[in-house]
RNA sequence: GGACGAUUAGCUCAGUUGGUUAGAGCGUCUCGUUUACACCGAGAAGGUCGUAGGUUCGAGUCCUACAUCGUCCACCA
């Protein structure tokens, strides 16, 4: 039986239990989907074909955050509709151990207890870790079903749970027997906070305030030198040359000479090398190999020494002589000054530049030599481009092509190694000057596993096919791999987009996703990046309590391009909590009109609202399945409010005829639900007693796109009348009309006869009598779609009507007489001037609308 | 330095492949009779689509330059 609906629907008393009945029915798992109900032709109700998507695994010690309900809902919007087109779908969640992130946390927090990794020991400190993954590692996965996601749990993967390790280890192995992993000494981004390498990619340039110093170096045997430019005089110590451009007319005769490094009292070369700016500082560079990634490139091509002189600690080697043990800081501070008092130092200018800091923690980033494991990109990247190029994998939106290309053309060896505790630890083992590589520890005694883990991003360029099963050839694998679609922030193209392609080739040899779907970022009201520390952020989480989920997916999903970043404030999420309650309320008004009479046959607005609603399924479904997620939503919001909503339901008010409305309610929320599940599939339950899970929305089939019942004719008069009626109401407004009060209107024109039939609809609709005649005289007129009209008014209306344009026209010559009025002009203060012309407009603008 | 994006109503944004009179939401103003909804209804005001050229019968849309803002990439130390 249909329930008796409140007049406002509340989100919150029904959330989470429609979420548990969707969990109940088993749907979010592809093996228990019912057969489809589509009417599709040849296709009886068996699910043959497969659609999936493997959700990006937030981090185990994340919250949920704009950025994932942005994403999720897109995902959760392609997952319903194929779902509900008959598809096979598999929706597969998860989440990551977030190498880096996790593990500061962690420290943090045992920091507050006195405590610090090292002083636990690894095993221990590791224990740390899993209880707090054990403890709030579902937080997120809660918070993500609350924002409806119908993914499959009983797939629900973690980055380190054992099968995937067993992937992690077996890809380590390949790779390196393939030889496209090696360990090598090589200048790394160093991150002296984490004690870690870092990628290139975790490296964030910032701005910064520094100083620039100009320091002379002698010419071996001569009172003359040269003098180069640095922002980090203390990598000095590590100097093995002094670098100039090879067609620079300054130094030519210089090059192949030495100078000698102060302080540290070395000789060392003057070399020619394009890479140094000829107009940049003194176009003379000092070269310290070890310590910077242009100089390193220097060393190598001209075989310099690499000497290094800064520690994993931040702080001065042994090689620094005098200087050994110092902070990369103050031994910039002394050095100066030790070269200020010897004449070292010609000048010292400010100077702005990027500083090159960790992407997690800001801390400045030193670059210095060290033994790491390498993924050779190269030859990965060629496959992962020509997928792109030749359309198997297609990016939305295109322009990410470009970008994407660009990358990897210019591709560098990938840093895997970390040197963190929390993560996959390398297969390596050392005994000596053995090495094996193997998962397992070797046979025989003093085999010692590689103390480093693996980059994150590693385990994570898996993620498609190993959540599946891979290594092992599984069902699931064959079926849903490669996925649809990879639904991501652009933000995560190199990181993580563009290696699981290179992976995904190489270990599968598919590719891993036919679509890129690249959503933008969510910035708050003055289009800022949202930050929890300025507290500019807005958190999901209350706005679905105080709206609703639906409401809230509505205001991430609409009004937003692929790839473009969007705005998000408070006002909008309420704008479409409104529409919610809207369809909500037309819900309402169809059951009470349900138990109220009936007309037999279709009226006109009957025809023009099926007419519509052909239309309009068909343009959501073209939408849809081209990813304009924003258009179709959009589409839908715009029929339900202003056409179904304004016109189809007053129109119903004047002849009723439920069915209809029953049927295009119906259509509706089938094309909605993507959406809004929460809302529709509560009010589809209100309609449809419910007797199986079957009957739920969420497995409801898609309306098929026929054009069957688009009838123009229809449209077309109907649009007549709707513009006849806002010509009369827009008349009567203007002619200041009561709305109580039913005034006579004629009527004349070539379509005169369409106002006829629709008599009783229009009068209702304005509060007019309608009489045909031709050619009436009135002070409200118009001609709208061949059809003319002219409001009568009654003697008493029309003396008022006199009356105030009477009044008007002595009050306009008033004010006219006292602007003409040349003492008033001169003499009065400007405002006051301004103002009585600002009344007269005023006054004139209504003197013309009463005609 | 290179690339990309944005620039449309007071604010936030749509505008698919060029095609009648450029749309929406919020905000503002006026009004409010009804068989759902005040989280509502009716009506109104408000835009030379960043600037300057060009292609075209026709440009918000395509091309070229420029300006402003933003983002990404990059070894100017």
């Amino acid at each position: 039986m249909p329930k008796e609906l409140p007049k406002a629907y509340d989100p919150r008393s029904i959330e989470s239990a429609i979420y548990k009945r969707w969990e109940r029915s088993g749907f979010f798992n592809p093996d228990k989907l019912p057969a489809s109900t589509a009417r599709k032709r040849g296709e009886p109700g068996k699910r043959t074909k497969t659609y999936s998507i493997a959700m990006p695994p937030p981090n185990v010690t994340g919250e949920l955050h704009l950025g994932h309900a942005l994403g999720t809902t897109i995902q959760d919007i392609m997952i319903r509709f194929r779902r509900m087109q008959g598809y096979k779908t598999l929706w597969l969640p998860g989440t990551d151990h977030a190498g880096i992130s996790t593990q500061i946390m962690v420290e943090r927090l045992i920091a507050e207890q006195g405590l610090d990794r090292h002083k636990l020991g690894r095993q221990v400190f590791l224990k740390h870790v899993w209880e707090w993954k054990k403890r709030y590692g579902t937080r997120i996965t809660e918070q993500v079903r609350q924002i409806g996601a119908s993914c499959d749990w009983s797939r629900e993967h973690f980055t380190m749970d054992p099968k995937l390790t067993v992937a992690v280890q077996h890809a380590f192995i390949k790779l390196y027997n393939d030889g496209l992993i090696y360990r090598g000494t090589r200048i790394i981004h160093w991150c002296p906070r984490c004690s870690s390498a870092i990628s290139d990619l975790e490296v964030r340039h910032e701005e910064r305030q520094e100083k620039l110093y100009y320091i002379r170096y002698q010419l071996t045997g001569s009172t003359q030198f040269i003098t180069v430019a640095t922002t980090r005089p203390e990598t000095m110590l590590g100097d093995t040359a002094v670098a100039v451009h090879p067609d620079d007319p300054r130094y030519k005769t210089l090059i192949g000479t030495t100078v000698v490094l102060p302080i540290i009292e070395r000789e060392m070369p003057v070399i020619a090398d394009k890479a140094v700016e000829k107009d940049f500082g003194t176009g003379a560079v000092k070269v310290t190999p070890a310590h910077d990634h242009a100089d390193y490139d220097i060393g190598i091509r001209h075989k310099l020494p690499m000497i290094s002189v800064i520690d994993e600690k931040a702080t001065i080697t042994k090689e620094g002589g005098k200087y050994y043990g110092e902070t990369v800081q103050d031994a910039r501070h002394l050095i100066v000054d030790e070269l200020e008092h010897s004449g070292h130092i010609e000048k010292i200018e400010n100077f702005t530049h990027n500083v090159a800091t960790c992407d997690r923690c800001h801390t400045v980033i030193q670059p210095l030599l060290s033994k790491q494991w390498f993924v050779k990109t190269k030859p990965l990247a060629k496959k992962a481009i020509a997928a792109v190029k030749s359309g198997m994998i297609k990016i939305v939106p295109k322009r990410f092509d470009k970008v994407y290309f660009h990358w990897m053309n210019n591709i560098t060896d990938w840093c895997i190694s970390r040197q963190l505790w929390w993560g996959h630890q390398i297969p390596v083992w050392y005994r000596g000057d053995d090495i094996r590589v193997s998962a397992a520890k070797p046979r025989g005694k003093g085999w010692k596993q590689d103390e480093d883990t693996l980059d994150t991003w590693f385990s994570s360029g898996l993620w498609t096919f190993s959540t599946l099963g891979w290594p092992k050839k599984t069902k699931d694998l064959r079926l849903f791999h490669p996925t649809d679609v990879m639904e991501t922030g652009w933000d995560l193209l190199f990181f993580w987009v563009a290696r699981m392609t290179m992976m995904s080739l190489y270990f599968t040899k598919e590719i891993p996703f036919k679509t890129v779907y690249l959503h933008g970022l969510v910035l708050d009201r003055e289009g800022k990046k949202m930050s929890k520390s300025k507290g500019t952020g807005i958190d999901p989480l209350p706005m679905m309590h105080k709206y609703g989920t639906d409401a809230i997916r509505l205001s991430l999903v609409l009004g937003a391009a692929a790839g473009q970043d969007m705005r998000l404030y408070e006002e909008k999420i309420a704008g479409y909590r409104n529409f919610i309650n809207k369809l909500w309320n037309v819900t309402r008004f169809y059951l009470a009109l349900k138990k109220s009479q009936k007309t037999q046959s279709q009226t006109l607005a009957d025809r023009w609202i099926l007419s519509r609603l052909a239309r309009v399924i068909k343009d959501v479904t073209d939408h849809l399945e081209h990813f304009r997620f924003s258009d179709a939503g959009t589409l839908l919001y715009e029929f339900i409010w202003h056409e179904l909503a304004d016109w189809y339901v007053e129109a119903t008010k004047i002849e009723p005829h439920s069915d209809v409305l029953k049927i295009v309610i119906e259509e509706t929320l089938r094309l909605l639900h993507p959406f809004a599940p929460f809302v529709t599939e509560e009010i589809w339950a209100t309609l449809h007693p419910q007797k199986t899970s079957k009957d739920l929305l969420i497995v409801a089939h898609w309306p098929p796109a026929t054009s069957a019942v688009v009838n123009i004719r229809a449209e077309q008069e109907f649009d007549r009348l709707r513009q006849f009626i806002t010509a009369i109401r827009n008349a009567r407004s203007s002619a200041r009309v009561a709305p109580s009060q039913v005034i006579e209107t004629a009527y004349w024109g070539p379509h005169a006869s369409s106002v006829e039939r629709n008599s009783a609809i229009i009068s209702r609709l304005t509060h007019v009598t309608l009489k045909k005649t031709a050619g009436q005289q009135s002070a409200a007129t118009g001609t709208v779609s061949g059809i003319s009209f002219a409001l009568a008014f009654s003697e008493d209306a029309q003396n008022k009507f006199r009356e105030e344009r009477k009044s008007l026209d002595e009050y306009i010559h008033r004010l006219t007489a006292q602007l003409q009025n040349d003492k008033f002009v001169k003499g009065a203060p400007v405002h006051v001037v301004q103002d009585v012309r600002a009344r007269l407009t005023d006054a004139q603008e209504r003197r013309k609308q009463l005609g």
